[in-house]
DNA sequence: AAACTAAATAGTAATGATTATGATTTAGTT
DNA sequence: AACTAAATCATAATCATTACTATTTAGTTT
């Protein structure tokens, strides 16, 4: 059985990219963000402390790399751009619910485009994006008292 | 009949918001996006010129302040913030399909909410996003030939 | 109509995330 | 061990946005 990080460097070579000390240390600090978004700029800023001198353009670099291979999923949101390690890696489409207490990020099950398309005579569609946010079900508990 | 801008002063008006020559000439400017998002950046590059020596300040000021007020639709996107003159006043809840070469924005009817509350229970769902993304049929046809 | 005052704006500078660039290093190959 | 394209470093720049304080003004009161 494969972690996710063996499955992540698997990618990396199958994609003929190399497999550096910058990007090791990078995967190893991004699974740790698998239910949860992180901005790209703590990212940085951790990666800078924990491996003195590393790049800005390093940093940012690999990541929007990463993403294009399906390892990560990036959102932007109030003037940043915030990343997270893809839930499944078989990439497989799917939507969440976003906890806005504690920030956990739950999987959800069906895609609403279906419905949409009868709307759209004529138009291509290339994509779509949704996203629903609350609190959690432990969350939700933990305010009732 | 009352024009979106007649609309728009009402609720500053109803909320005790003072009508400066600023807000009217942002107002202004803004409508002409009902259909389109516009990067407040922009927005700010044009009011400046428009309106020499307009404060940053001002301008971001306003914009957040008239979304809260639900004049305006703001959004998220590559490091900025979109903004578009709200659809229709009676902020009733809707969706958009953008398209990705023209940018126009066409409202969709129905919401997918519903189909997903019963995979979250014990949850509390506070608010949800969805866009769909393409080629409107305009630019679908353009691009056919 | 003048005075009043809280709200709004101007003017200037700072912040912070991200990107640019050219020199240097290195992973993977030959 | 040498080679080389790819990756990283080091440094600075860019650009959207925010901060701050003095000044102005819209709407109210006298
Ligand atoms: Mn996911
Ligand atoms: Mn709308
Ligand atoms: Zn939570
Ligand atoms: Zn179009």
């Amino acid at each position: 059985m494969e972690t996710p990080i063996e499955q992540a460097v698997a990618v990396l070579r199958r994609n003929q990219l190399k497999i550096t000390k910058q990007r090791q240390a990078l995967l190893d600090y991004l699974v740790t963000y698998q239910d949860h978004y992180v901005a790209i700029s703590e990212v940085d800023e951790h990666m800078r402390t924990l491996f003195a001198g590393m790049s800005h353009n390093t940093i940012y670099r690999n990541v929007k790399e990463f993403e294009t291979l399906g390892l990560l999923e990036l959102k932007s949101q109030a003037n940043q751009t915030l990343v997270k390690y893809q839930c499944d890696f078989e990439h497989q489409h799917h939507h969440h619910f976003v906890c806005s207490n504690c920030g956990k990020v739950t999987e959800l099950q069906a895609c609403p485009l279906d419905e949409y398309e009868a709307q759209l005579p004529g138009c291509t569609i290339t994509g779509h994006r949704m996203e629903i946010y609350g609190l959690c079900a432990e969350c939700t508990q933990k305010q009732a008292n």
